[in-house]
DNA sequence: TAGATTGTTAATCGATTAACAATC
DNA sequence: TAGATTGTTAATCGATTAACAATC
């Protein structure tokens, strides 16, 4: 057991990834698989993946691979998703009520167990099986539910009060939707999931001109 | 004019970045800013704002910092969205169905035009004032519409399928929500958009014990 | 003029990839 | 045994940060 070493960033999120293309392989009911084989899969260099695995145990089998089932037990572990994380989710719009009800995580042991809003409208409306609570309601609720990360969904100009709300609640994790730099204490983490980011900057990939036949004008 | 150096990815996601913020200092009647103020504002480093600009021309005037208007400007011509740009939606599930609501990408000059779906029981739906096409239109709707970037929220099971249509409708760009990997042609361009990954790496730095009174047992 | 801040070069830091002995 | 593949060290590559002359 290393775990001394502090890990990188890239590494942990790396992770999910690998976790994915794993429960991808186990539903196909393939035993075994080569750092080559994740890498094809994931469009990754086999060396980074083994030295990625390496960072936390010796998880393979030279001349072998990988158990695959072994292997994903083994980075749920490192993940902490042996366990169930409860998660409270804030700001009940479309895009809230959106991933309220895509619920993938649960599968990999998240699961949204709460929803707050703010806004009259939404109090008291039900998302799946969960009413939507007030705000006020917010710190009686993580403790009650052992909540450990929230995910926020308000609009920007609200995203900093509601970081603080949770962060007061006891919170430790934040999945930020909203395009704001949130200030949090040092006890909390927080990642960024503002998706405009990505659409934008694949703008500056396209072709220069907006007319496709840029090389073949005709007239 | 430089643009001769290829220009890194991690400069160009951080473009997105630096108009938000630009925008809300201009919102805020801000004329002026300085690489250190903008620094503050997205946690970065100034140095690397002023490097990453510098790829671009030479924006700033030493002593003073950069006008905040014409940095705006300036950047979202970078970004090429000084001119409209059209997007198409594959999947129109809670999602989508989301995401389509959601148009703060608008603003930005980006705009979902056209939304398909496969499923009869989602076909000749309504989103806002857009028709939910069946997959068989895409091809005719991208050219009709001049689209450019289509968003993947169809199920990780699917969207390779998808993915192969939009290329194959002459696409540019795909936004890919889906949990999946995706094998496109050289000429699309792939972002990733899965935002599970995120949730999931958050869990890795929550406290060890699930229980929070790790240091504060009593019993 | 003095203070501030850019654009840019050089130094540092960190992450990715290649290579290979160990071994299944 | 021969072939495959790991874990790990060394080499490479790239990105971030520091420093500073130029100049508003």
């Amino acid at each position: 057991m290393k775990q001394q070493t502090k890990i990188s960033e890239a590494v942990v999120r790396r992770l999910p990834l690998y976790l994915q293309a794993l429960n991808e392989l186990s539903r196909g009911e393939v035993q075994t698989v080569s750092s080559q084989a994740l890498g094809r899969k994931l469009d990754l260099n086999p060396a980074q993946i083994r030295k990625d695995l390496a960072y936390f145990g010796e998880f393979g089998r030279k001349g072998i691979g990988y158990d695959v089932s072994y292997l994903i037990s083994k980075i749920r572990h490192i993940l902490k998703l042996d366990r169930g994380i409860n998660v409270a989710l804030v700001g009940a719009g479309n895009l809230g009520q959106a991933l309220c009800n895509y619920n993938r995580y649960s599968r990999d042991n998240m699961k949204i167990v709460a929803v707050f809003d703010d806004h009259p409208d939404k109090i008291g409306m039900h998302i799946n099986t969960m009413r939507v609570q007030p705000m006020e309601e917010l710190k009686a609720t993580v403790e009650a539910l052992q909540i450990r990360i929230g995910i926020i969904t308000v609009p920007a100009a609200a995203a900093q009060k509601v970081a603080d709300q949770l962060a007061d609640a006891g919170i430790e994790g934040i999945l930020n939707f909203a395009p704001a730099i949130l200030k949090v204490p040092p006890s909390v983490r927080v990642h960024h999931a503002d998706f405009t980011t990505e659409l934008l900057s694949l703008a500056y990939y396209l072709e220069k001109d907006a007319d496709h036949d840029d090389d073949k004008v005709v007239d």
